[in-house]
DNA sequence: ATGAAAGCGCTAACAG
DNA sequence: CTGTTAGCGCTTTCAT
């Protein structure tokens, strides 16, 4: 058995496809005893409109596009969590897809909602990811984009992202009023945005604090458990061994704890340890791990909230708006 | 700016619009000469194929439906990535929803899946959910469906599980054998499979080895952090206090985790730990918890690949299969 | 209040 | 090898 259609209905009742498309539509021009007839039918018969008609004669789909550099990691399903809240409220549908940190990927998942028409589009780019041409392709066909997290200056776009230069000088703060002097931090790529701004967070707390700058406790790697891992090992080899850590976010804290725990380091004792997330994780561990509060459900809603608001506006009043949220410095035991 | 489509590359090079939809579909009928000049004005222009066109057309997409209870939680975020990467490779894109636990959101979620034309179903259904007409009615329709983790009984349609009986009986019988003798059992809804077959291996495994079974050890709840919470509670009042907990996943299993930690009681000194999905925090906290190994993100891959297969038989040969993957006792410091 | 007809972008049968 | 045409399911103008 195939899907039913209006056509179905319109036999039933011996009217036409408008009449059946209008009454569906809770048109006003249509008699309330005809309309109740097709509501009637439509269900006992399990009609589901097809959205892909809709779609094509309106121009227009409720379909947002989703992509994220690994839909495992806690933030970022987190955050697809938040989307879909919105887009199911608001009736649309979500299409997700994961770059897995891929340059090509990205393009081509990006091409693959294009051809799927999606309405409106949610990325954080990948760690790859250095050109953003694919996307501004989308954006020159009225496509709107908003981008959270990892975000791109060289788009003109909505983007959301939390405090990432405060969230870090506050914890680098932190540590050094707590009495740590050779604070090192676990970057990611350079070039993504939030690798930069929280080591300028890190930058001026150290400075503002007149303490030195010392480039072999700065650390560039990826954005995952592995790359801290990876990371700790580096630091380990310095000449100064940092007496504390901070983390661009807390996959790569979790992969510095593994790496501290397998080298019999103890946290905060030896080496304190701050992440970046907030991720469930962290409190769930010994010692818990002092991270900085990034509200990833959050952030998903407010990117979705206003990736829909300009689908609706249509492009008439394009204006790129930046939120930022706040974080929070959760203080805990590593530290 | 609006999408281009065929027709645009065909007034392009004042050719007919067969051609170029030919050319662009590599068919043998066109001179390479034409389709050489189709292809680049296609990647000139950015020609993306419209899907929406395609499908209504050809009367199948190239999506696939996802029905999770939480994105948020691990094992479903796992899950999704591999469903995600099969689909990829495929040349699909995938609908992702999340029925909150509740089956009405599970049934509106089913329909405007249907309504999307989605070519096949992936679920784990929801803990509330007891009837499943909604899913009976898209398969009316040839749209296969998978189950994965939290299947039906009352439905004719692939599967893909893990041995859940044999995971659970080992992991208690490997408790019994360590000397355990009060060993809890902190459970889903009654109603869903995973629920009882674990419940099952766990009396088995109690029966094999003479031990009496106690209905004051087990409890029910639901599948998240905070049931775990709640159980542990609920057990700690009983008259008989376990020497064991074994909980049917790793949500819940860190539930106990954390109420056990709140109660300052030691594990495994005063009550011991086993979980049921080895969701990586299983292993980053202290101790380490004892767990049952799904392989989730295989069991992603598996079932999409299932999926795909019966989308490309058609209905032909349908032949519901079950595939049950093996779960693995890993041992750690919880017991 | 209802119907007829055109068209969204694409494919495929048919004709040449 | 290329073109013409009908039609997928739906909405919407224009008639009536």
């Amino acid at each position: 058995m195939s899907h039913a259609t209006i056509k179905d209905i319109a036999r039933r009742l011996n009217i036409s496809l408008s009449t059946v498309s209008r009454a569906l539509r809770n048109h006003p021009d249509v008699n309330e005893k005809t309309k109740g007839k097709v509501l009637s039918i439509a269900r006992e018969i399990n009609y589901f409109p097809n959205s892909l008609a809709k779609g094509l004669k309106n121009q227009k789909t409720n379909t947002i596009g989703v992509i994220v550099p690994e839909i495992e990691h806690h933030f970022f399903s987190a955050v697809i969590s938040g989307i879909e809240s919105v887009a199911y409220n608001a009736d649309f549908t979500i299409l997700v897809c994961q770059s897995n940190e891929s340059y090509e990927r990205e393009v081509i998942n990006t091409h693959a909602l294009a051809s799927n028409r999606v309405a409106g589009l949610l990325v954080s780019i990948s760690q790859a990811t250095k050109d953003v041409e694919h996307f501004k392709i989308l954006q020159k066909r009225d496509i709107p984009i908003v981008f959270f997290d990892r975000v791109s200056n060289d788009i003109q776009a909505s983007k959301v992202i939390v405090d990432d230069y405060d969230g870090a000088y506050n914890a680098v703060n932190y540590l050094i009023e707590k009495g740590y002097k050779n604070i090192a931090y676990i970057s990611g790529p350079e070039y993504i945005s939030i690798s930069r701004l929280r080591e300028k967070g890190y930058r001026d707390a150290l400075l503002k604090n007149n303490l030195p700058i010392n480039d072999d406790l700065i650390v560039h790697g990826g954005f995952s458990e592995k790359d801290g891992i990876k990371a700790v090992y580096t630091l380990l080899q310095q000449k100064i061994r940092p007496d504390a850590i901070f983390a661009v976010n807390d996959p790569v804290a979790i992969g510095a704890f593994i790496g501290l725990r397998e080298k019999n380091i103890r946290i905060p004792e030896d080496i304190a340890l701050v992440g970046y997330s907030n991720n469930p994780v962290s409190s769930l561990i010994d010692p818990q791990i002092t991270t900085v509060d990034q509200p990833a459900y959050e952030i998903g809603k407010t990117a979705a909230e206003l990736v829909l608001e300009q689908i609706n506006n249509g492009d008439s009043d394009f204006n790129p708006q930046t939120k930022t949220l706040k974080t929070k410095l959760i203080i805990r035991n590593s530290t």
